[in-house]
DNA sequence: CCGGGTCGTTCGCAACTCGCGAACGGAAGA
DNA sequence: TCTTCCGTTCGCGAGTTGCGAACGACCCGG
């Protein structure tokens, strides 16, 4: 049995609740859809569909909008609750804070769940920078600096376990895609203590990360700076914001010490 | 068949999505928990329970720590598309920041499901006061200012429909436990267009909400400013606050016109 | 070093659930 | 008015699922 579940498939799994799964997932991705709809896309009958949103609907994982199903609110409920299970939430989360503002840019923490790169929180410093991803967002660990920092404090085996499980899609043309890369960039990373993304996710975007490890190696998640092309370059990409960074970890690191 | 479902029990319920539903939640309120832990709590086999968890693990709805699970953070991102669901989100939101700076208290969105209140955005002004509340906290309607703005506003039948459901628990020695009560404070509501919170959530917090419409009566939730009696009395607390209350919710019910 | 207790996990079996498909009733559009 | 589409209901039989016992790993105390 892995350590932190990402296998592919083993023990007994429950058909009826695969269904209702199911059914959440393709309400998410269509936000709201009725019954036939969602028959049609599953390749379920219309009777057994309505039944599952039914079931849902009375334990308020569905919200009912004339004929249409959608995701409830509840989910943010249990969402919160999620967070605030994270041991070193509330620390990162001031912390991220703090790093926006004495670097005047973007910073994100992260935390991996289930092989994936899963946002947690996102400031905007004083010269605000766009980015597509929201809190909760789900990414490939391989392509963001958070991510790599993250990977890079894994144990191989587990590495690659998330890279079976996962894959390497690639998401421009500067996106690692081989394993072997991957391997050579971790060690590299693992060397400074600092990830960097060049433009592997947005041209014209730079990200420096650092890792968040408690002092019995137990791995936390990765916080981040970044900031356009323009700005972060020369000292300031290599030093000064990579420093920040990592000092904003070190203050996580100790404060998660006694937790 | 209810507009907006809190009705009890009808049709047909799928018995092991309803078991899996009960294990969430368990697993919600316990902050994590194992197996035997929650077969003796829900009155169900260990292996019964081992299924389950492991099919929403598989789905990624919870997470494995040692011989613990936990919610994941999968309900993050689900919280956030049925945030996103929500029409006038974004407005609303970026009103209520906007409400906080201008009183310089603490702002509150607010909007239904299920027949409970469910906030959805809290801003700290410049005189932060700390709320037990957080977002996607569920919430009774009847005993504070936002549930009461958006039960005036609604249909007499849904009313009951929610106090049926939901009851009239008290919350303070001030919450109305009546639908007597309810009803004429509703009604007083309505014809203020503002509704009032004096103490009855907590003491020395004073609220004012006002529900957020659309011109075709549809109801979109409620916005508030809160603050410490000190500071909400006299004529900032019946006409000044009101007044900015107000014009908030206005901005958001043009901007919710066009959509 | 051993033995009792705990835990998560597995498995076979029988009961009963649940997915199917057809039929119904209402709503909307031609 | 007739057609079509939707959500909902219902009976039936295949097969899923919950149970309980057994297993193996782990921890702790003796």
């Amino acid at each position: 049995m892995t350590p932190n579940g990402t296998e592919a498939g083993s023990g007994r799994t429950i058909r009826a609740v695969q269904i209702s799964c199911d059914v959440l997932r393709a309400l998410r991705e269509m936000d709201g859809a009725g019954v036939t709809e969602l028959a049609d896309r599953l390749g379920l009958s219309k009777g057994t569909v309505h039944g599952h949103l039914n079931t849902l609907h009375r334990n308020e994982f569905v919200v009912k909008d004339g004929d249409d199903y959608r995701v409830s609110l509840q989910f943010v409920d249990f969402g919160e609750h999620a967070k605030e299970n994270v041991k070193v939430y509330d620390v990162a989360r001031k912390e991220t804070e703090e790093l926006a503002e004495k670097s005047g840019e973007f910073a994100q923490f992260m935390v991996e769940e289930h092989g994936w790169g899963v946002y947690l929180h996102k400031v905007n410093g004083a010269n605000a920078v766009k980015t597509a991803s929201y809190v909760g967002n789900r990414k490939h660990l391989h392509c963001t600096a958070l991510g790599k920092a993250i990977l890079s404090e894994l144990p191989r085996e587990r590495v690659d376990e998330i890279v079976e499980a996962r894959g390497l899609p690639r998401q421009t043309e500067n996106t690692i895609t081989d394993r072997e890369g991957l391997y050579d960039e971790l060690e590299r990373i693992r060397e400074r203590g600092i990830a960097y993304d060049d433009e592997e996710v947005l041209q014209g975007l730079r990200c420096v990360a650092a890792p968040l490890t408690g002092y019995d190696g137990t791995l936390y998640g990765a916080i981040s700076v970044s900031g356009p092309i323009s700005r972060m370059k020369g000292e300031r990409y290599r030093e000064e914001v990579p420093e920040m960074v990592q000092s904003a970890a070190n203050v996580i690191e100790i404060n998660a010490a006694h937790l």
